[in-house]
DNA sequence: GAAAAACCCACCTTTCAAATAGGTTATTGG
DNA sequence: CCAATAACCTATTTGAAAGGTGGGTTTTTC
């Protein structure tokens, strides 16, 4: 029952990077390949999208690099997984988008799900980068 | 980030069913294909494997089908998950039998993957079949 | 002995995550 | 000014797994 795919999940590990070493300045993204063991390529896809949402903050040409826009207390795992997890939801009828179950009304299972989807949420709005970033 | 296949789905719905219908006898496949408009071959399927953990008895023949095997009371929603679905965990590397992560001891994401794993099937854990029957 | 039903096994098809490849543009230091 | 650095961009490939089919065999009852 997979949840969290590698895309979301080498986010937050960047982000967690960036936030570690990301104080001075901007960070390239070989360094974070290497120190996260991520190939650079997947991971540049995957800054993209961070990028797009304002997320990070890149910089190109030599002494460029990414660095986070805000403090790391300001970012909910929540917003991360959001943007770069394709969906957001543990069951596809309540998949954002989704074409409306037929069942809706009839199903007795979609209470449950419902249920469980606001508790996950409520996890991940719960969690910031800072509570990620680890003693140091 | 969906979660919970059709599969896991398919199989809850097809328990409740039974708990609605199958307290006279034997409630054949074909029934219970119509009624929650499922494929007859995918849910044999999916039949199959809970016939398998003993969750439900089935018997041929005329007058034969499934019929569960406990009061609904007594299955978990959590039990009919871990049979069906074929992982149980959020992240891959908290997967059963899965190779352990080189980065374990350092993961600094890997805590919270814990937690959220054992929010998830503490939910799973206090829902039961009957709490899914709805009124009838 | 025919109909009803579970049981069994092998295969197909589509979809999507995950990753790769090969470039182009911007910036800076020597 | 030019070479190195680094982000940015677009497209394609691969592989696995979900989801679903097909065609049978066995058991049981009327």
């Amino acid at each position: 029952m997979i949840m969290i795919s590698t895309r979301g999940r080498y986010a937050l590990r960047v982000m967690v990077d960036l936030a570690q070493h990301g104080r001075a300045g901007y960070v390239p993204l070989k360094a974070i390949a290497q120190r996260q063991d991520i190939s650079e390529k997947y991971l540049e896809n995957i800054l993209k999208s961070l990028v797009n949402q304002h997320m990070l903050e890149g910089v190109r040409g030599k002494g460029g690099g990414y660095r986070l826009t805000r403090a790391p207390e300001e970012y909910t795992v929540s917003s991360i997984l959001r943007f770069t997890e394709g969906g957001l939801a543990p069951v596809a009828c309540l998949e954002e988008g989704a074409a409306p179950c037929p069942r809706q009304e009839i199903c007795t299972t979609l209470p449950m799900w419902r249920k469980l989807n606001g508790l996950i949420w409520d996890f991940f709005d719960g969690v910031t980068l800072a509570d990620l970033m680890g003693e140091e």
